[in-house]
RNA sequence: GAGUCGGUAGCUCAGUAGGUAGAGCAGCGGCCUUUUAAGCCGCGGGUCCUGGGUUCGAGCCCCAGCCGGCUCACCA
């Protein structure tokens, strides 16, 4: 991005004049208001004559002569301003005309309603607060209409602020976040949960499966790795007798990046002592219907597609169309046995399904095919049964889950945190909730029991041994802890992201990250 | 990683058949004391993503590459 050397120039030598006459826009620190834009508009007509003062950054400007109407945004909102050469004193009439869209003024003035009827202050006393040394894209728009802005998502993703500047939508999904991870938190708090801090930087990274990024810790001579989940951590608190704890942060998996996948994002991770999955499933249930509630006020969640470059927003109930989806988190959600959803949509038996040959068999013999792409399934890579069953769940499962659903008894093979279920072999008492079609928890018993861990990491490290990098690692210090004694407990974590992305209806997480993972300009990979 | 679409002025975009680049907004100069996509007159502004190639001549055609969007794949 580079503005021509002359708009530069042009605006470097309007703010020494404007130092010359007193007017430095830096030299400022403060500027004290304290209404909105869209609280002087609503109360403007009740209050004319009332002098107040207002500030923001200029979106608008119409010049005549010895007057002009400029808008001021606060972000949120603009509010017009109005002055009169007569007004005020000549060098800040002549501050005011070496100010560019853009930049940042505080004026004080008096409300009134112009003649086409707008609510206005006619300014008494201006100071420039900020110059903008470039052109900022400036949005033109009448009313609920907009022109121009910016819609480069390349200039978008890299240059967030303008981004915000410009597009109302980032800025409403900018707030959206906030107040989400907000209400979360208050769940948890009023659930009686404590909030921790565990160690991002880690010897041996565990809790997921992936691979992680590495950092050398100078002080100590050592490796280290970026976690890649809370998980570990926070049962080890746990095993300190906290029973309910929670830790919202970040994680970092090096892996690769699409429109949902960025190789950092936040996790929310809970743990209850004394609970199991149905706990886990209610607290999911209360928290989306919560969290729906106090964000957009209603758990009915209205989620609208747009047209061309995906962007989606989500609103209150009102007004609904047809290419609207809209999700009732008000009631239970659909609760789905993993294995029996396989059959139903696969056309696969339960003895197909029994053990990894029988699968494989059924899936060559039977001409099985993905019903998305028409291609057969492919299986002979898969090592265990639990493997080809996740993949099955993708394939055949995944787009009949668009009403929040659980899906429930996960495999032992996938799942070496989770307890083993005693009723039903080789599974474990796992589950996922599901939301339109997208995975978005994954809860479990968490394994108590010191000896079944040890040997889930076992099993783990010989997964690893045949070639499987992304197998857990064997962690002493957490078995020491379980040895120790942990509660039965429910676990369960949350992509914090996508959760973002589900309620606000982002089709890719680069909406809602703000600072997404972005490659550098100019530069081709480096071979591997 | 594959397919596909895109990258032209600060922003949004156009660019015919290959003939040496345009509009609106923004900017600069002038006029205008209730405008609102203000208006009127005048002016300046380009690494046409990058690098090769074809051609007398390339924004346009060909090859390679870069960055991004979308779809798919990968991904606890």
């Amino acid at each position: 991005m580079s503005d021509t050397a002359n708009e530069r120039e042009i605006r470097l030598g309007k703010l020494a004049r404007l130092r010359e006459i007193g007017y430095d826009p830096y030299a400022v620190e403060s500027f004290p208001f304290t209404e909105t834009a869209e609280n002087l508009k609503d109360t403007t007509a009740q209050r004319e004559g009332e002098v107040v003062p207002f500030a923001g950054r200029i979106v608008s400007r119409r010049e005549m002569g010895k007057s002009q109407f400029l808008h001021l945004s606060d972000g949120a909102d603009r509010f017009q301003i109005y002055v009169r050469k007569n007004d005020i004193d000549d060098a800040a009439w002549e501050a005011l005309n070496l100010l560019d869209l853009g930049d940042h003024l505080g004026v004080v003035g008096s409300l009134f309603i112009t003649k086409t009827g707008e609510p206005s202050l006619q300014v008494s006393e201006l100071k420039p607060l900020s110059k903008s040394l470039h052109v900022v894209p400036i949005p033109k728009q009448r009313g609920e209409e907009q022109w121009y802005g910016l819609t480069d998502t390349n200039v978008r993703f890299r240059h967030r602020h303008l981004d915000l500047i410009t597009n109302p939508d980032a800025r409403r999904t900018l707030v959206d976040r906030s107040r989400i991870v907000t209400a979360v938190r208050r769940c948890f708090n009023a659930w009686g949960y404590l909030e921790v801090e565990t160690p991002m930087l880690q010897q041996e990274a565990g809790g997921a499966a992936a691979r992680t990024f590495s950092a050398h810790y100078n002080a100590y001579d050592l490796e280290v790795d970026l976690r890649i989940s809370l998980e570990l951590y926070l049962k080890r608190i746990l095993c300190g007798d906290i029973p309910r704890v929670y830790e919202i942060g970040r994680v970092f998996r090096n892996e690769g990046v699409s429109n949902r996948h960025n190789p950092e994002f936040t996790l929310l991770e809970f743990y209850e002592a004394y609970a199991d999955l149905e706990v886990m499933m209610q607290r999911v249930e209360d928290l989306f219907r919560t969290v729906a509630t106090e964000v957009f006020g209603s758990p009915l969640v209205r989620i609208k597609r747009e047209s061309q470059d995906g962007d989606i927003v989500s609103e209150d109930v009102a007004g609904f169309s047809e290419d609207e989806v809209v999700l009732d988190f008000g009631k239970p959600w659909r609760r789905v046995d993993l294995l029996s959803a396989i059959e139903e949509h696969s056309g696969l038996t339960a003895e197909d399904l029994s053990s990894l040959q029988n699968a494989k068999a059924a899936l060559k013999n039977r001409n099985v095919v993905n019903p998305v792409t028409g291609k057969r399934i492919n299986a002979e890579e898969e090592r265990h049964l639990g493997g080809l069953i996740e993949k099955l769940l993708e394939v055949f499962v995944e787009p009949h889950l668009q009403e929040p659903s659980f899906v429930i008894g996960y495999p032992l093979e996938t799942s070496p945190l989770a307890k083993k279920d005693p009723n039903r072999p080789g599974f474990t008492r796992r589950f996922e909730g599901y939301v339109l079609g997208r995975e978005i928890c994954n809860a479990f018993s968490e394994i108590n029991d010191p000896i079944d861990q040890r040997e889930r990491f076992q099993a783990q490290m010989a997964e690893r041994a045949s070639g499987d990098d992304e197998a857990h690692p064997m962690d002493e210090d957490f078995l020491y802890a379980l040895e120790s004694g942990m509660p039965p407990t429910g676990g369960c974590g949350i992509g914090m992201d996508r959760m973002v992305m589900l309620l606000t209806g982002a089709r890719h997480i680069r909406q809602v990250m703000f600072f997404p993972m972005m490659r550098p300009e100019g530069h081709a990979p480096d071979e591997d």
